[in-house]
DNA sequence: TGTACATCAGTGAACGCGCGTTCACTGATGTAC
DNA sequence: TGTACATCAGTGAACGCGCGTTCACTGATGTAC
């Protein structure tokens, strides 16, 4: 009740002070918030203030954080990259006797398609980082080699080529089903490139 | 030599005054440049001053031309996307005998991807066009169809679900060639995408 | 065909606004003793 | 353990700047007669 030192009134709304965990926590608000951001609306148009809004504070405060603008939008970008990743091995987990099929039907779902901001980067985030700097780059070639691995179910090489062009076609639906307008268009694409990538994958030579 | 009334002096530096054809001639050329543009940078980041610059104008005479930023993004996204297919179709006639191969060497090739101002505005729009209003959105939908309708070589349904899939194939592997930073992994993609596609293409049934 | 005049494409200065960034300030945190 | 004090996360006002947009102006264009 009386002195408290810590975790007593956990967040109060006026003013405070603040702990190291406290500047963490926000720090990663900031960064889940900001990842998400870019994947909705790119990595040009949100501003500074909004972002913070976003983690529920204020822009005064940025700098404490990030050395500039730019720096959040990379650190938020590859956080957004290793989210899809994550994402996408939990879709293989889910069906561990045909992790491709796992894969393929979240990927190409409807539910994936309407959350851009909660989806896979290499979609959202493909233009701006084929404009971006060398940094942004890198972590999106090193998220394109582990989603590769991840649709390679064997170490031969010819496999490492259908893995390249299955991410292909799966970040090129994605992309084309989001863009269109139209909700018939958009299930057509989708379910065409399900349809191509499980007849490409049942005959794997041949 | 003396008093000239038109087609003398084609286009002076300092100050002249204007003719119907060259206000058309200005308005191709600021589209014809914007659609170069946001192919390049994305429709966010261009500004209308650096645009009509671009097109060797003033940005005070903007508004002579269009009646918002929004109006050029839209009408240069259209030209843009019109423009990539005339080069598929360029493409797919190259190779009168098996046009699907001609478009798979074009679309896939390095040149195209090193040139995203001139090339395909699917892969470079798409991400805005997700983003964007519902008449870019058309725009690209309408684009779609015309290249599935260029990928399909018959009429059956099971064709024009080949051909979604290839497109997806085709705008997939050339965002992801750009947006990593290596050239050898973006030369690995782009070969696995054509060596994909040329696979399915060659056994259409089973 | 020639003359008189309204039009309007393009210029460059100016507008308010929102942006990224900086700063003085606050007060709990957390260290030194 | 308790006391004194430096640190520093977060606030909100303020900064200059570049943006989209507006405007008064110019003078060849192109129409009316």
């Amino acid at each position: 009740m009386g002195s408290s030192r810590r975790n007593d009134t956990p967040r109060r709304n006026d003013k405070v002070g603040y702990s190291r965990a406290d500047k963490a926590n926000a720090h990663a608000r900031i960064i889940r918030h900001a990842s998400r951001s870019i994947r909705e609306e790119g990595t040009a148009r949100p501003s500074v203030a909004g972002l913070m809004q976003r983690a529920g504070l204020t822009h005064g405060g940025f700098y404490k954080h990030f050395s500039s603008r730019e720096e959040l939008i990379v650190e938020s970008a590859v956080a957004a990259l290793a989210d899809g990743h994550e994402k996408m091995q939990r879709s293989a987990a889910k069906n561990p006797e045909d992790p491709f099929a796992g894969i393929v039907d979240d990927y190409l779902s409807e539910r994936h398609c309407d959350d851009p901001g909660g989806g896979c980067a290499l979609v959202t985030l493909g233009a701006d980082a084929g404009r971006g700097g060398t940094e942004l780059r890198a972590a999106y070639a090193d998220t394109v080699r582990q989603y590769i691995d991840l649709l390679t179910t064997d170490g031969e090489s010819s496999d490492r080529s259908a893995a390249a062009s299955s991410l292909s076609t799966l970040v090129g639906a994605v992309l084309l089903a989001r863009a269109v307008g139209d909700a018939d268009l958009s299930a057509e694409i989708l379910a065409a490139a399900k349809s191509g990538l499980l007849k490409a994958h049942g005959s794997p030579e041949n």
